[in-house]
DNA sequence: GGTTGCTTCTTGAAGCTTCAACAAATGCGG
DNA sequence: CCGCATTTGTTGAAGCTTCAAGAAGCAACC
């Protein structure tokens, strides 16, 4: 991540400008330091990871409060078998339970129980109230407005692109 | 994270407002995307995991390619118990080798090795490349130091605010 | 000098993620 | 209806992270 010098023969790739490190330094640090600390809040005030807080609340916003597997992986942006280890842990937790479906008997549900619908009820206002601390009373209306537009742009770049060799919508 | 209609007397907790919720989905998804993304990228390439390939940068940086454990953790954002473990493996792997403190016989100086330089030197071009194009590439110089400046506050506040049992600078 | 508290770093176990491999069901083309 | 590629979801092993605990050195104090 040096920078050695200019280059007069275009040999030399395209490193980042002095101004672009500071940027991607600034995001490498912050996402770290989020992530971490969502992390830690809700493993101890939820006993479970973000990225499962996460697939909770998707649950519970679906129509019958189930997701099929695979729209439950694509929806949280993780491959499915990420997801089928969750989903084991988060079953023996007692928020979430198997359905098999109907139509096709591969398929699997992913159901949020009441108990899911309990915790989620319990911890909601903390984690928001963490996310709010964290991130947008720090920033004005336009930097949110600003934040939003950017990772929507970052996230429709890797959505078609990537080469995932498990996450098949991502090609 | 469903916002239950406004709340008359204040016994609800302040939820997210609609444009609030769309800011952090947006976020949560590119970042996890980008996260994948680059471990993926460099887990092919370089044989490493991202915060890997991080240390190695820091390290490469650093006056005689070497830096004390705690330092590195907490330039790197991570405990230090992690960066132990992670330090285990790149030894493991020749890129990085412990020298113990001369001054302090706790101390352990974390080194870059040749081989280090060697694979960072081989690797580097093809991340910036990935960086490059999963982030730079899709926004404008406005949006650039937008994003900086954002994510700048945002680590800000993260750093001398988290209850951290493992990171005493953090507190 | 000895005590007490702090800092540095490591360790092992438990939990989470990744990867490759797999079984089962689907569905399309002949 | 058969054959074959595709889709769905799971599994186990290996690697990474977290957490709590601990060994060892330092430093300040009396």
């Amino acid at each position: 991540m040096t920078t050695p010098s200019t280059s007069p023969s275009e040999r030399e790739p395209r490193w980042l400008t002095a101004g672009e490190q500071l940027v991607w330094r600034s995001y490498l640090e912050a996402a770290t330091l989020l992530e971490d600390h969502l992390d830690r809040q809700l493993q101890r005030d939820a006993g479970m990871p973000h990225m499962y807080y996460g697939l909770l609340v998707k649950l519970g916003e679906s129509p019958r409060r189930r997701l099929r597997m695979t729209e439950l992986a694509r929806s949280a942006k993780i491959t499915r078998s990420r997801l089928s280890h969750a989903v084991a842990r988060l079953e023996k937790n007692g928020w979430v339970r198997r359905e098999d479906c109907p139509s096709d008997k591969r398929g699997q549900f992913a159901v949020l129980t009441d108990e899911g619908v309990a915790v989620l009820e319990r911890t909601a206002p903390g984690h928001v109230a963490a996310v709010r601390q964290a991130v947008f009373e720090r920033l004005t209306p336009e930097q949110q407005e600003s934040l939003g537009e950017i990772m929507r742009i970052v996230a429709e770049g890797l959505q078609p692109a990537g080469a995932g060799a498990d996450l098949p919508w991502l090609r």
